[in-house]
DNA sequence: CTGACTGCAAACGTTTTGCACGGTA
DNA sequence: TACCGTGCAAAACGTTTGCAGTCAG
């Protein structure tokens, strides 16, 4: 509970019940898009507004605390920026699981590329097999 | 140009001055945001309509012709589904480059996912040193 | 105390839809 | 000819913005 508070604190942002809740939120389920996000939070915080979300979202992101996952057809899902990994993503159920870099996945790059901010790897597939 | 006419042919759809003009810039483009989709076509087409655009781009994707590039904070992209790559992005500039499989870049997976139908790698960095 | 954050409502841009007409097979 | 595709206009949707009030530092 202590270290959200400074993970948002230490990124430069004013800490907010509503932040707090965010961050607990998105932590808490991995990734999730912003109407889930809403619907978890407006337990907590009936009052709250979706403006609140995109703007928080959005300083979120720009901070460098989390990282969309644009995903076709649906809603981006938001997660935590500390842990890298892949994702496999089901394209009937709209399920997102994580796939470990360097255990699961991995990567080789055979070209140089300065200034890698970030890497997606995005495995669109199916896993309803009884739909 | 018989051959993007059996391209669209093959895929089980009707073939329209509109849909072969649509392939032939994707084709042309590599990979193409509907707006500039849309200001290419518009000088062969001045009448053409975005909605025809969006229904075409959606029955493309259904039939298998192209594929979306998902990119967090700008205009989805298209690209013909033929041939396989991952993506460097710029955030800045917002220039999209191919990075061939195999050769440029390799993914090596550990885990067995079956039904795997699509595989998207971005790389997001910055390729604009000087502004 | 001050600037940053919140919530509301309105605005905005993109994508989708309904319908009448036109073109492909 | 029958059905699919097109174009227009309107609707729907997700996201952003402006503003007045509130809160964290």
């Amino acid at each position: 509970m202590k270290s959200l508070i400074n993970f948002i604190k230490d990124h430069g942002l004013k800490v907010t019940p509503q932040r707090v809740a965010m961050i607990k939120t998105i932590k808490a389920n991995g990734h999730i898009n912003i109407d889930d996000l809403y619907k978890n939070i407006k337990d907590e915080f009936p009052a709250i507004s979706l403006a609140t979300l995109y703007k928080n979202i959005i300083q979120f992101i720009e901070k460098g605390l989390i990282r969309e996952i644009a995903i076709p057809n649906h809603k981006t899902q938001y997660e935590l920026k500390y842990s890298e990994h892949a994702h496999f993503i089901c394209k009937k159920c709209n399920l997102v699981r994580d796939l470990k870099f360097g255990d699961e996945v991995e990567l080789k790059l055979n070209i140089s590329i300065e200034n890698i901010e970030n890497i997606s790897i995005n495995i669109y597939g199916d896993c309803c097999k009884n739909i």
